[in-house]
DNA sequence: CACCTAAACGGACTGTACCCCGGTTATCTT
DNA sequence: AAGATAACCGGGGTACAGTCCGTTTAGGTG
């Protein structure tokens, strides 16, 4: 009957096999990827790459779209460390104008590397917001405009909708076929430009 | 041997009964989201409601996407009619600036209230663009962005971050639950309010 | 070390989107 | 009006996402 001390204590901590079982996972998936493309990554596909039961798999991750979430989630750490720990402008100290517009170049350069998985993440019926990652985006961006102290009333769906300026070309309205790259490339490069206009002329006062 | 003399004339015009069986499962398609809620429409179970073959479903809309695609494209008839011969601001004549604002707060009304239909157009592996009506929305925004002599050197890309601005939030980071109707109502009126602010921001000079 | 329990596992099962192709029918030609 | 032809139709077939539940195992307990 006893419980934990701490009633909202980490939950219990993942069990060795399940871990190991995840890092096997990821690797395969990651595998596949490079090998079928993202559209030939199939549950089973992956199970039996990994050497694992289908129910595993879905124990893990939960739907598909998780799977390439997990993915994701794993390359953002990197951005994310640079923009909470590494140089300005990305990093902290520079004018917040300037970090939101070397923010939108790093996104957007990095969902260009990433395009079919960005777009894998997506997920109709998703219970949840769910997309590449508000999770992050949003909470930055919003708190780079209230630091800019530009006299927004409207802060948190202004945060929303750049969110989706800066993501939602890329998830939404680009090709996802693979034999665009380079066309791709060369849209970053223009959507990253407009982004910075896009910003100096909402902060300029 | 003959050919129409007209080289890219009309395709052949529809057959009158595929005619009559598209205006049969779009109203069979109405009447189930009504009753059973967008996610509950399957092939299958709309087939047989419009008693017709399944085959026949997916020839006329091509994939489930397809049909709530036509949906959509039926009732944004009505708005875009609005927007090109209507009363200013929304139709032609006012300030391009204030068609602009008018534009977002009505396509933030319209999207609101077919949020559902909105998201359920969305497609993993859609081979081309494909969202809510970039068709539409993206080239209109150009165009008012055009003619309001702004100076801004990235239009093309400046248009499609703001058509996403303005359709992400509805597609992408709103909860897809119908019971949150109220909450979405609210944050409708939020992202309208915005969307005019942003606008703003961008147009002084 | 033997036991116990919660968590993990696996794979058969289900529901559904989408494909295929032989048979049917509308529309055009003469 | 009959024949030709292209489009349409139906419904069974396939592949895949996601669920269920009986079985196995990690890892803590005495």
């Amino acid at each position: 009957m006893d419980r934990p001390l701490v009633p909202f204590g980490e939950p219990p901590a993942e069990r060795a096999d399940a871990a190991r079982n995840r890092v096997l996972l990821l690797a395969a998936a990651r595998e596949m990827i490079d090998e079928l493309g993202v559209e030939k990554v199939t549950m089973d596909g992956l199970a039996e790459r990994a050497g694992l039961g289908k129910g595993t798999v879905f124990r893990r991750f939960g739907t598909r779209a998780g799977i390439f979430r997990a993915l994701l989630d794993h390359d953002e750490h990197a951005l994310q460390a640079r923009v909470l720990s590494g140089p300005p402008p990305l990093g902290p100290g520079a004018d917040p104008v300037d970090r939101l517009i070397a923010y939108g170049r790093a996104r957007i350069d990095f969902l260009v590397g990433r395009h079919q998985l960005a777009r894998a993440t997506l997920d109709r019926k998703a219970p949840i917001p769910a997309a590449g990652s508000p999770m992050f985006s949003r909470p930055h961006i919003r708190m780079l405009l209230t630091q800019a102290r530009l006299g927004v009333p409207e802060v948190d769906s202004l945060s929303l909708q750049l969110t989706s300026a800066l993501e939602g070309p890329l998830l939404l309205y680009l090709s996802a076929d693979p034999a665009e790259d380079a066309d791709r490339t060369a849209a970053g490069r223009a959507l990253a430009d407009s982004w910075q206009s896009l910003i100096e002329r909402i902060a300029r006062r």
